[in-house]
DNA sequence: GCGACAG
DNA sequence: ATCTTGTCGC
């Protein structure tokens, strides 16, 4: 049984997020951060949007890569038990993106997550807490830094600046689009940071956002209307 | 003790 | 994430 389904409707206090910061940290040994040993053909982008207080709805947009066709779009949604606090994202959102996985039909080699990878306190952020559990190649890309410290990279398309904590380099912020705010890209699982960064790169159309997650972010909000 | 704090 | 008006720019 997937880890995180012993925690079903764990009261947010501080005993139950000291047991699930002990589950992060025993899973920090199995983060794999390597050169990719994958064929990118199919590249995945998710995102999750809520309706109300307690129902989530997640969905999974199916891409090819090089070329970035759409070929799939899945969504699921169902209830929620955490509240939202930061360090604990995946215990909120990962169940039911698991679930919106489990829809596709066509399997991707990557998957792009909005949120952070190895970026985060105990190194277990969404992106990396999902390829764990798929075993599955992934990557982060936030909007906002959770842990860390950079300089602004220029403002032009395409520049990057090191995220570091604890004398680490976690993240690039990238600059995906001229004067726009940068977004934060880590490695999740089974990638490095530099190949994180080129394919975001290569996802970085006319948008902040690489295509993957923002169409992810799109369609989160036009399913939504239909539930 | 005082901020900071993914989505 | 979500609540929300007008506004600046391609």
């Amino acid at each position: 049984m997937p880890y995180y389904k012993r925690f079903d409707a764990p009261p947010p206090d501080p005993k139950v997020l000291q047991e699930l910061t002990a589950q992060q940290r025993q899973m920090q040994g199995n983060i794999i951060l390597q050169k990719p040993d994958f064929e990118l053909k199919y590249i995945a982008g998710c995102d999750s949007s809520f309706i109300g207080e307690d129902t989530i709805l997640s969905v999974f947009i199916l891409l090819t890569y090089p070329r970035l066709e759409v070929v799939e779009k899945v969504w699921h949604h169902g209830a929620v038990d955490l509240p939202y606090i930061p360090g604990f994202l995946s215990f909120r959102e990962a169940p039911n993106l698991l679930k919106a996985y489990e829809k596709l039909q066509q399997k991707p080699d990557l998957i792009m997550v909005d949120g952070h990878g190895i970026s985060h306190p105990r190194r277990l952020g969404i992106a990396t807490h999902l390829g764990l559990h798929l075993n599955k190649p992934t990557m982060g890309v936030a909007k906002k830094v959770l842990v860390g410290k950079y300089n602004e990279p220029a403002a032009t398309k395409g520049a990057i600046a090191p995220l570091v904590y604890k004398d680490e380099v976690i993240a690039n912020v990238v600059r995906t689009k001229d004067n726009i705010k940068p977004v934060f890209v880590s490695p999740g699982h089974l990638i490095d940071l530099q190949s994180a960064t080129d394919i975001a790169m290569h996802c970085a159309l006319k948008h902040k956002l690489p295509e993957p997650t923002r169409l992810a972010d799109h369609y989160a909000a036009v399913f939504k209307k239909l539930v």
